[in-house]
Formats: structure tokens, sequence, C-alpha cells
DNA sequence: TATTGTTATACTCTATAACTATA
DNA sequence: TATAGTTATAGAGTATAACAATA
């Protein structure tokens, strides 16, 4: 029973939930509840921005973690973004395939790899991250930028535990 | 392109994402990201809770809305909850089979169907509602109350929208 | 003609077991 | 013996199309 952070049955967008006149107050009473649909529209904005370039959330964050951490290796990244050593397989190839992403022998350890971005696959990181990052204020719902601040703040508080 | 609000394709709880080391910073700056993880988080310690029951997550939301909105058809719970209605007949068939929920005819409308709690299915629904509200201190990291009042009214501000 | 509930089914994401090569 | 990466596959969740019954 286990829960990566990257994905989800599928990329997050329309059906939102939208009460439909049904009274839903005791879910809007738990973090969890409202932690999920914030995360969910949040998420949503920047899908449009991920999804011109042809990106899945999981890619996005592969791709930018890398772009901070280069030579890092596939259990790193694993451990990072909570994603099963089997499932990051696949995800690699297709960034490799798209020139994006390039394994290296490891310096110093003969069984694993050092993952880089390639040229092209920096200049695309960098791109999105600066578009997305232009999103928060439209992916916070409209919050001012200190609410942006309290609310990252607190989320943080919770996830890193008590 | 859609997502409801209910299901992952899995129950939230382990494989954390603990940084192991790699700068994960710009990921931390987005709300989408935060309000993941902390989503994750949170239900991850209710799940504990679910578990006992034999529910998974989407199994107690529609619990929750059938106590609070009797006679709701699947329609409006399709709505509020973000599911697609071919999804939600085996999870009613489930509930139905436990005998928590009953299909009812719908008194005006002779294509719906009124659903109900059974007597049993509202005294299941009380005790893990009132347990799961017993648990949001520790859901949410140990932030103090009045954190958790400004962090739930912050992401409700997010998901209502701009 | 539109809507509710349903069936069947495809697709995506997540999880587990087992293998290889190296440490 | 343990770990990194990989393969194959099972399992759970989410998606679309199409149908019957009723409005």
């Amino acid at each position: 029973m286990s829960r990566g952070l990257e994905g989800d049955a599928a990329p997050a967008e329309a059906a939102e939930a939208v009460p439909a006149g049904l009274d839903t107050s005791f879910l809007e009473s738990l973090i969890g509840y409202n932690a999920r649909r914030a995360a969910l529209y949040a998420i949503g904005v920047d899908m449009e921005v991920f999804e011109t370039f042809g990106l899945r959330v999981v890619d996005f964050s592969v791709l930018s973690v890398l772009r901070h951490n280069p030579g890092a290796t596939s259990r790193q990244l694993c451990q990072a973004l909570g994603i099963l050593p089997p499932n990051l397989v696949a995800l690699l190839n297709g960034l490799v395939k798209r020139g994006w992403v390039e394994r290296r022998p490891h310096p110093s350890d003969g069984r694993a790899v050092a993952l880089h971005l390639t040229p092209a696959g920096a200049r695309l990181t960098r791109e999105v991250e600066a578009t997305v990052a232009g999103l928060e204020k439209r992916a916070s719902g409209g919050l001012t930028a200190a609410e942006l601040r309290t609310l990252n703040r607190l989320l943080q508080k919770v996830y890193l535990g008590e």
C-alpha cells in the first residue's frame, strides 16, 4: 500500500468536483480533501503547459530534478519523487529517445548510471520551469503573494510531518 | 483528459518522496507540488482508519456525502465527487452488497435512483467521520488549530478558483 | 431529443517478483 | 550478501462509447 508523489491514473484537469447542490461540508473540513482538490486545481493549470511540450507531470518533475542535480542516479530520482524503479525505466527511455536525457556511466559505481540533461533537455526544462513559475498566481486561484507564501509554508509543515 | 477528485491508482501511504539528498527546491516552490504532497500525507494518515473498515477513500467520500444528502442520485454524487458514472456503479454495488447503502425508486424521476444509507451504513459512517475528524491534528502534521484553519481556508480559496 | 443508469472495454498509472551485473 | 538497473506482469483507477428506460 504505497503511493508515490508522481502520477495519478491520468493528468488532472476537467472533471472537477463541483458540489452540484449536495452538501459536502464534512469533507471540506478535512485537510486531505482540501489539499487534494487544491492540488488537482493547481496541477490542472500547469497541465496546459506540460501538454504543449508533450510532457506529463512526472516527466517534468524528473527533468526539473535532473536540471538541478546533474549526474543523479535512477535510485536517487525514485526516492526523491516517490517513483518505483521499474516504472522509471520507460519514463527515462522516453526522455532519452526524445533527446532530452542521456545515460552516462557512473564515475564511481559500475552498477549505477549517471543521468544528465542534454543541452536540448536543459533548454526545454528551463523554459517549462519559467513558464510554470509564471503561472503560480493563476495556479493558486489568484492568491496574493503573501497568501501563497503562507500556504506553501503550511503545506510543507504538513508533509514534513509531525 | 480529465480527473476526478476521487481515487488515485492506489491508496496513499508509504513510498513517500524524501529528497534523498537531491535538490528539489524548484518543485517545492510550486503550489501544486506542495498541495499534492500534503494531500498524500494527510490522506495516508486517514487511510489507516479506512482500511480498518474495508473502505477506500472514495467509498468513504460517497458514504459521507450520502449521510448528509439522503436520497441523492448517482448523477449528483458523480458531480460532487468528480467520479464518472460508469465507475460509480461497481462502487455502489459494493456498498449495497455490504448492507450500507440501498437504492430506492426516485420519488419524482423514474429514470433516477434515490440513494440512502441503511441504518448500519449510517452508524458506520458516523463512526468513521468521528474517527477521521479526531485525526485531523495528526493528519495535518501537528499544525496548531489556528494554522489548520488558515490552511483549509487558503486551500479552499485555491480550488474555488480565481 | 435529452438524461439516468448501466455494460463493456480500453487506457494509464502503480505495485510485485525475479533476473543481471556490479559492489 | 546487498544494491542498481531492468524486465515482465499483475493490480487498481480512470476514460470513452454505446445501450435501455424514462423524461
